[in-house]
DNA sequence: CTGCATGCAAACTTTTTGCAAAATC
DNA sequence: GATTTTGCAAAAAGTTTGCATGCAG
C-alpha cells in the first residue's frame, strides 16, 4: 500500500516528524501496523523524492514533504524546535559555493544552529 | 584523566572523526580502554566546550576541535566527505537571521548539504 | 580516606533484516 | 500464479548506565 498518500498527510500538518509520531499516527488507522513497515516505508518515499528525511542534532530522524518550497532551517540548540526560514541571498550563496569549491548545494539542506527568541 | 590532551591531540590532525577512530587511535597508548570512557570523555570535553560535536547524515557522530577558527560544513550527499568553508557574508547572514527571526546563529555548527566537486 | 575516573557487562534506543503469511495485480 | 508488501521476531549498531575496582589528591 505504500502508506504514499497517508504519510503525506501527516507530514502536511505536522512538520518535522519523527518516526515514532508518523508510526503513532499510522497506527490510528492500522493497529496491527509495525513500524519496520514505517522505516520500509519512509525509506521508499525518499527515493522516490517524495519527501525529505533529516537527522535532528538530537539525533532523532525527521520527515518532511518535499514538494513544499525550499527553505532553510533554523535549530535551536536548546530547545530543539526546528524554524523554517527563506534565504533571500541563496541565489549568491549557491553561486559563491560553486565558484570557491565546486561544491553543488542542494538548498533543502541547510540547517544552521543557534539559539532562538525564546530560549535567549 | 579525563584525556583531553590526547583527544586534542588527536582531533588537531584528524578533522572530524568518529567515536570508533578516537577510539581506536586511544587504544594505541591504553590497550584496556573501554568505549565507554571514550564516549564519557568526549561527553565531557563537549560541556567544557573544549570540543565540538555534531552528527553527519549519516548518522554518525563526529568530533572537531572548538579553539579551531570557526568555519562552515560542506558535505557531500554522494560521498559523505565534509569540507570546510568560510564565509565571508556570514556577519551579514548573522544579522540578518537575527533581524527577522530573532534567531542568534552559532558560526560553528552551520552545515550545507550538496554535491561536491568529485562526485559531479 | 575520599572522590573521581575507569573497565566491564548489561541495558537501551534506533534501525535493519530474514522469513513466512497476506495482500495486490 | 507471480510479485510486492507486511508483521513479527531477531539481529545490528550506537550509546548509556550500574557497579565494583583502581588511581589520585
Amino acid at each position: 500500500m505504500l502508506y504514499r498518500a497517508t504519510i503525506s498527510k501527516i507530514l502536511e500538518h505536522s512538520g518535522h516528524a519523527r518516526v515514532e509520531e508518523i508510526f503513532h499516527e499510522l497506527k490510528k488507522d492500522n493497529p496491527r501496523l509495525s513500524i519496520a513497515t514505517v522505516y520500509r516505508n519512509l525509506k521508499t518515499l525518499q527515493e522516490q523524492e517524495v519527501i525529505i528525511g533529516f537527522l535532528h542534532p538530537d539525533g532523532s530522524a525527521r520527515y518532511e514533504l518535499k514538494n513544499a518550497t525550499p527553505h532553510q532551517h533554523l535549530i535551536c540548540k536548546d530547545c530543539g524546535k526546528i524554524y523554517e526560514i527563506k534565504f533571500t541571498f541563496l541565489p549568491q550563496l549557491t553561486q559563491s559555493v560553486r565558484e570557491r569549491a565546486g561544491f553543488q548545494i542542494h538548498e533543502e539542506y541547510m540547517t544552521i544552529m543557534g539559539k532562538c527568541l525564546e530560549c535567549d
